[in-house]
Formats: C-alpha cells, sequence, structure tokens
DNA sequence: TTAGGTCGGGG
DNA sequence: GTGTACGACCTAA
C-alpha cells in the first residue's frame, strides 16, 4: 500500500543488496520523521562516442562481449546525442553493479572504433541525483511503501519509492533548514608533551551542543582513560540524532582522533543513522556519517579572505559570534597542564564549552549560505563547501548538460598554458581626496552572455563557418552568433534567476527570515555565475576552453579601456583600474555620464561601489589602503603574516598597520620597526616570540626537501621524544653558518644566546613590516639605520614584549 | 629565475 | 567509491 509523502532530501547514498544497486535518499519527512527512501531499479551507465567511420552495430557488439556475470552487460544502446553542441551518435551502456563501471571503461575504451568514453565517472548517488532532477535540501513528493523489513538497512523507518520523484512546488521558498538539528562539537586531548599522539594520548572532554536547544553544552569529561567518554559521546549522538554535525577542523582532528581512540579500545563508534554507521573517510580528508551531514565549518571560514588565520577565535570574532575578549583563550600547548591541574580544570572545560558555542555560533551563520550553495549546486551540504567554486558550478553545469542531451567530457589532464588576463593600471602614487570606486556589474558573466562565449559556439582554427560571428579584440578568437551556447544559456538563467530574486527581496521587510534566504540564494547564484569564466580557463575543468577564457578577458580590457577614455574625456581624474573597477575623482555629475555612456552605448551595468575620503596608493598594483566617507578603513592586497611566522613577526606588523593608518604616515611606523630590531639585537625579547611552528604531514624518512622544522624533529626524535605525522614542531633558528634548515632548534632546547638574532631581523621583522611599509617606499635599509633611542612604552603603554 | 615540495585548521 | 583541493610560500637547482 502506497502513500503520498512529501520530503527534503539531505543526503544520498546506495547499496548493492542481492546484487541490485539501491538509492537511498537520505529525508525528512513532512511529518518530521526522519528516513530513508529507496529508490530500486536505478542502473549505472556511461556512454562511449565512435570513430567516424564506425559501425555502431558492430562497436555494439563487441561491448557486449565483455559483459561479465558477477555485473553483465545489460544492454547497448544507440543514441543521439550533442557534444560540444553538435549531434552525435553514442552508445548508451548500462550495467548492474556501479562499480564494475570502472572495469568496463578501460575495456570498452580499448575495443576498436572507440574514440572515447564520457561519463563514466561519475559517483553513482550524484548520477542518480542528476537524471532525476533531485536538488539536496530541496522538498519532493512521491508515492512509497513503507519497507516491510527495514532492520535490513538498520534504519527504522525506510520507505520504497514507488512512483516518480517531483519537486514539491508548495515548498520551494520555505528556509530548508527551519526544523533540522543540529550538533557542534568539539574535543580536547591530553597533550603532556605538548602533542597529542592517539595511540597513547586520551580524549580527556568532549563538549557537544545542539540546535535547537538551551545553547548550553553538554561536557563529558574522561574518568580513568577514555573509553567511557567515547561511548558517552556515541550515546548522546544517538539521542540528540542530529541532521546535521558541525565541527571546527573535525575532518582532520576530531573524528581521525575518534577513529583511532575508538579503534584501540575496539568501540564502534557507530554515530551515523543506520546500524554500524561509523564515519568513513573520503577524498582529500572530508569524512562522510551515514544518514548525516558531517560539515566542517574550517571549509566555510577558507572562503573569508579577510581573515588570514583561520583559528576559531579568530574567525568567531570577526563574524561577531564570539568576541575574543570575552571568551577563555587557551594555548594549545596548555591544554595538558589545565588537564592535569585540578585547580585549572574549570578553565579547560570553560574554553571548551567557548569552543563549541563559537562553533554552533559560526555553523547559524554559514549553514544558510551553505544549504543555498547545496539546492543550486545539486552536491550535498557536507561536499559543497569541501568543493572548490569550480567544481559546484561544473556540477550544476552537468546537470544542464543532461536536460539538454548534451555528453559532459571528461577530465582531462592538461599541461599549463598562460593567457593575458585584465587590465590593471599603474596607480598614482600618493595620497588622493575624494575618490569614487566604479564597479562594473557582473562583468565577465555578461561577456559571455553578450558574446556567447564557449567551448561549443567557439569556431575552431580551419573551420569553415558561414553564419555571422563575434571576434574578440587583440586575440581574434570568433563565436557563434547563434544559436545560444551551452554557457549563455546557463548564464541567462542564473542572471535572470538572481534579478527575479532580487526583486522579490525589495518587496520582503529587511528583517524577516524570507529575505535572508533570498539573500542567501542570491548570493549562491552570483558565486556560480562569477566563477564561470575562472571555470573555462582551469585546467581541471570538464569544459576547458582557453580560447574562451582569452576572449573573455580581451573582451573585458577592452571595456575598461572604452570607459577609461570616456572618464577621461568627461574630464575625471582616472587614479587607478583593476579589471572591472575604476577609480576616477569623485565629480557625481561627470560620474553620472559616464554611468549612461557605459550602459547605452558600451551595454553593461557599472555603478558606484564606494566613495573614499582619502585613499593611499603606491606604485605597487592591486594594494591600496582607503578610508571610506564613512570612517572605515580599507585594506586591500594587503596580506598579513601566515599562522607559522614567529609571533614577533605577527606582532609588528599588526602594530605598523595600527600606526600607519591610524597617523596617516610612516614615520611612527618607521621608529617603532627600528625599535623592535634594536630589542631583539639588545637580547631583551623573550624567545617565546621568536618560535616557529610547523606541521609534521608524514614519516621523517619520506621528506625529500630539508627544511628547518624537519631538522629541528630529527633533533626530537635523538633525545627521545615522539615524533609522528601530525606534530607540530616549534623551533628556533639558531646562529651559525651553512642553511637554514642546519640552523633550526627545538625551541625548548635552545639557550637565549643562542638565537641568530640577523635571521630574525632580516627574514622575520623587516618582511613582516615592509609587506606594509613598502608600499609606501620605506626599504630595509631605512628600517635598519637605527633611529631614536625611546621607550616602547611610546607604542605599547603597559603590554610587554 | 623556475621547479617542486609543503602546509593550513585542530590539540 | 563511476573520485581524490588549492593557493601561498618555502628551498634547491
Amino acid at each position: 500500500m502506497t502513500e503520498e509523502l512529501s520530503f527534503q532530501v539531505l543526503d544520498a547514498s546506495y547499496e548493492v543488496i542481492g546484487g541490485e544497486p539501491k538509492v537511498l535518499l537520505w529525508s525528512r519527512l513532512h511529518d518530521g520523521r526522519r528516513a530513508a527512501l529507496i529508490y530500486e531499479g536505478f542502473r549505472p551507465y556511461f556512454y562511449v562516442i565512435l570513430e567516424d567511420e564506425a559501425d555502431p552495430g558492430l562497436v555494439a557488439e563487441a561491448v557486449k562481449r565483455v559483459s561479465k556475470p558477477s555485473s553483465p552487460i545489460v544492454s547497448v544502446d544507440v543514441v543521439e546525442r550533442l557534444y560540444y553542441g553538435s549531434p552525435v551518435k553514442a552508445l548508451k551502456i548500462t550495467t548492474v553493479v556501479p562499480a564494475s563501471v570502472r572495469v568496463y571503461r578501460e575495456e570498452v575504451g580499448e575495443l576498436p572504433g572507440v574514440r572515447g568514453v564520457l561519463e563514466a565517472d561519475i559517483r553513482f548517488a550524484l548520477r542518480f541525483l542528476i537524471d532525476k532532477n533531485i536538488y539536496p535540501m530541496r522538498w519532493y513528493v512521491a508515492r512509497a511503501e513503507k519497507a516491510q523489513n527495514p532492520g535490513y538497512y538498520g534504519i527504522r523507518d525506510v520507505y520504497i519509492v514507488k512512483s516518480e520523484i517531483e519537486e514539491d512546488p508548495g515548498k520551494v521558498n520555505v528556509d530548508p533548514l527551519e526544523g533540522l538539528r543540529i550538533l557542534a562539537f568539539d574535543i580536547e586531548v591530553y597533550n603532556p608533551r605538548k602533542t597529542p599522539d592517539p595511540k597513547r594520548d586520551p580524549i580527556i572532554m568532549v563538549g557537544l551542543s545542539s540546535y535547537p536547544g538551551s545553547g548550553e553544552p553538554t561536557i563529558i569529561e574522561a574518568e580513568g582513560g577514555d573509553a567511557r567518554l567515547i561511548r558517552a559521546f556515541v550515546e548522546e549522538v544517538k539521542k540528540l540524532d542530529p541532521d546535521i554535525i558541525v565541527g571546527y577542523n573535525q575532518n582532520r582532528f576530531d573524528w581521525p582522533y575518534l577513529m583511532e581512540r575508538a579503534k584501540i579500545h575496539g568501540i564502534t563508534l557507530d554515530v551515523g543513522r543506520k546500524r554500524g554507521g561509523t564515519p568513513q573517510s573520503s577524498a582529500y580528508g572530508h569524512i562522510s556519517i551515514p544518514g548525516r551531514l558531517n560539515v566542517d565549518l574550517l571549509d566555510f571560514a577558507m572562503e573569508i579572505g579577510e581573515v588570514k588565520v583561520k583559528s576559531l577565535d579568530e574567525v568567531a570574532d570577526y563574524m561577531g559570534v564570539m568576541p575574543k575578549e570575552k571568551r577563555v583563550l587557551l594555548e594549545w600547548w596548555q591544554i595538558g597542564e589545565y588537564w592535569a591541574d585540578p585547580g585549572k580544570r574549570r578553565i579547560l572545560r570553560d574554553y571548551l564549552r567557548d569552543d563549541v558555542v563559537s562553533t554552533m555560533g559560526l555553523a547559524l551563520k554559514f549553514l544558510p549560505f551553505g544549504a543555498q550553495m547545496s539546492q543550486i549546486s545539486g552536491l550535498p551540504l557536507d561536499q559543497v563547501m569541501t568543493a572548490s567554486v569550480g567544481y559546484r558550478l561544473e556540477w550544476r553545469l552537468m546537470r544542464e548538460a543532461y536536460k539538454r542531451g548534451e555528453l559532459v567530457p571528461s577530465r582531462e589532464e592538461r599541461g599549463e598554458e598562460t593567457y593575458e588576463g585584465a587590465i590593471v593600471l599603474e596607480p598614482k602614487p600618493g595620497i588622493h581626496g575624494n575618490v569614487a570606486v566604479l564597479d562594473f556589474a557582473s562583468m565577465y558573466p555578461n561577456i559571455m552572455v553578450k558574446y556567447n562565449v564557449g567551448p561549443d559556439t567557439l569556431i575552431k582554427p580551419g573551420e569553415d563557418y558561414e553564419g555571422e560571428v563575434n571576434i574578440a579584440p587583440e586575440v581574434g578568437h570568433k563565436f557563434r552568433v547563434d544559436p545560444p551556447g551551452f554557457f549563455k544559456k546557463t548564464l541567462e538563467r542564473f542572471l535572470k534567476w538572481r534579478k527575479e530574486i532580487k526583486k522579490a527581496m525589495e518587496k520582503t521587510p529587511k528583517d524577516s527570515p524570507e529575505y535572508r534566504l533570498l539573500d542567501e540564494r542570491q548570493k549562491a547564484i552570483k558565486v556560480l555565475a562569477n566563477a564561470s569564466y575562472g571555470y573555462m580557463g582551469w585546467l581541471s575543468a570538464r569544459w576547458y576552453c582557453r580560447e574562451c577564457a582569452e576572449a573573455v578577458t580581451a573582451w573585458g580590457r577592452n571595456l575598461i579601456k572604452s570607459a577609461i577614455k570616456k572618464a577621461r574625456e568627461l574630464g575625471l581624474n582616472v587614479i587607478y583600474g583593476d579589471t572591472d573597477s575604476l577609480f576616477v575623482s569623485y565629480e557625481p555629475s561627470k560620474i553620472e555620464a559616464l554611468i549612461s555612456y557605459v550602459e547605452g552605448e558600451l551595454g553593461f551595468d557599472i555603478k558606484v561601489d564606494k566613495v573614499y575620503s582619502k585613499v593611499f596608493f603606491t606604485e605597487a598594483k592591486k594594494r591600496y589602503v582607503g578610508l571610506t566617507i564613512e570612517g572605515k578603513i580599507d585594506v586591500v592586497g594587503f596580506e598579513a603574516v601566515r599562522g607559522d611566522w614567529s609571533d614577533l613577526a605577527k606582532d609588528t606588523q599588526a602594530t605598523v598597520a595600527e600606526l600607519v593608518l591610524k597617523t596617516g604616515c610612516t614615520s611612527k611606523a618607521v621608529e617603532y620597526v627600528r625599535d623592535v630590531i634594536r630589542m631583539l639585537r639588545e637580547g631583551v625579547i623573550n624567545m617565546d616570540k621568536l618560535v616557529i611552528w610547523k606541521t609534521i604531514t608524514r614519516r621523517l624518512e619520506e621528506y625529500k626537501a630539508e627544511q628547518p622544522h624537519i631538522t629541528a624533529a630529527r633533533v626530537m626524535i635523538k633525545s627521545g621524544i615522539r615524533v609522528e605525522p601530525g606534530v607540530k614542531i616549534g623551533y628556533v633558528i639558531t646562529k651559525g653558518s651553512g642553511p637554514l634548515y642546519t640552523r633550526a632548534k627545538p625551541y625548548f632546547m635552545a639557550n637565549p644566546e643562542d638565537i641568530d638574532v640577523e635571521y630574525y631581523v632580516d627574514k622575520q621583522v623587516i618582511p613582516a613590516a615592509l609587506r606594509i611599509l613598502g608600499y609606501f617606499g620605506i626599504t630595509e635599509k631605512q628600517l635598519k639605520a637605527g633611529g631614536a633611542q625611546r621607550s616602547l612604552l611610546d607604542y605599547f603603554g603597559k603590554k610587554t614584549m
């Protein structure tokens, strides 16, 4: 007996049962139950395209002959498809067991008459979602029958789908996260020798917070080893039964550590939704948990360019989730000490609580965008943010291709090919007052649409084409005007869709949940549309097209040149320009005229993005500091030093940035750097500030190149300290001769008088300072010139170094 | 210069 | 699982 179900698809997987593949749609039902919907009868397939002279019937016969009983080739059909827009005859080869495709594609690829194998590298569960037009996080309806023997899957509610699956029209604009349960977790591990070793160091605490919920995390502490803690953790996860599990870098730390500890104790870490559903390591460090969406929030953080150090406390601070000054901050090497000391253990607990609360806070900030990205790209939420924008666009393109009957090109290994990029004007160095920044809206996608750019519309060299063409300036590549190509069609849909959403947003109250939903959706569409140009120039792209990317930048250069020429004719002072933005003197009426020229004559949208009351340029491109009329400081192109520099370098750079921006000149900052150098040479800077941390990622004998942290690691091993992959090595550079790596020593084995002070001056302090001061023409010489002897209290107040 | 190797986040 | 990131930065040649 079937019933009508409305369900939200969270994830898809498959199992081969009785020799037949069954697709599992992990879903939430309209009544709130979580269920697995089983789809039977969908079979793996792939295509071959043939040599021109090959006889399809003969090749089909040859294909059938490679069939194996373990997974027979059940059909070989001659089908009409498009390949790069042109009709082709192809063979569609269908088999039974998904894993057998890998074997068949090799054998079939070798057969005479076969030009190539296509679509044999698409994961089965995603293949199903593409073909059935199912997008994760969206709602669908279907008729289904409750399974008689759900125990087989180890899931309580199992339905067998008995109809086609259609989108639920009533739930297009509902918040996909509404009603889903989220679990945030974090573990702390014992690290008496600084670096924890999962083989011997137990997990000491685990914190869990669920949403919806009180907001106060549950904290489980280890008592006499961590076996009970791990069991309690598994029970807690099962009890909370979350749809989404979030953590921060849990894919590389918490899960692997838990998995290793569970293995040692012989505990089954079955935190998934099906029986025995343990975390599974999959592609490039991702970990999947059956029936739940395991989302690492670090993946979202990696996309925030403004935050250079992606630690949880920094990112939570930046996102307004938890200010750094309002939380407990411990350095990682202090964890063991705080655990061992009963008087300090409470602080460790608070530290864990703050980490868990921050993690949940970040989840609530990030997941709405992730859910939209999932709904639009078609990738499940646990994969979509792990994937680069190129992959996200590509999965959507594969869906567009399927609908058009286009065959998906295979991924190919390609050597580097360079081409000319965008125009970046030489900035006029100095300080400029009242500057407007004009931006072309979605310049590259609009170029692609206007000139019908794409691999399928490109006229290849030597190709005869009589029809009308768009010719790219400078490079001369030609694109058919008609019919609209694959990229043009797809991008037009994106641009139109986004426009409709923007229109709907105007009619929606700004503080409503619906507004937020629409805003995240339009952002996700924008990300995909803007990725299209970069995608065509990405060497691993299935629809790679160097000429296309080259043509797009050529049209872009042409466009901005025309705008610059017009701006100058109008009497505007053009200060700087990069790709699709122009910095001009802020003269509203002339800018108005420029905008109407660009819109009317050139046919592109341009708008005033911001106005700076002051902006500093040096001769360096892509780097400037601006003060907006709202009083905000924009530092663009300035790269803060990475997490693996010494604290001294990081502190120096932060202070230099602050002094320059606050005083508007460099003299104070230069004096400050000179004082830091002087203090270094006098040996009054604490050695802790000089430690550089780097991680060992493999066994020492596997390293091909000598590096400082490897040398330091070898010294540690000699003195009996265990060093394994994952260990972070803290080292300092000591005096002596020879390459840098010979002079690295573990920080706890070095004496302050051994420190190679000049290394820290030349390779740490000065480069860090010059990242900023260099833009203002300050040289290494000037910083080393040893200036006025002044008290550091002038800069730091009571802060000590 | 280029080529080729390593790393991030976590504790 | 019909598969395997990416971009910045380092050292060595």
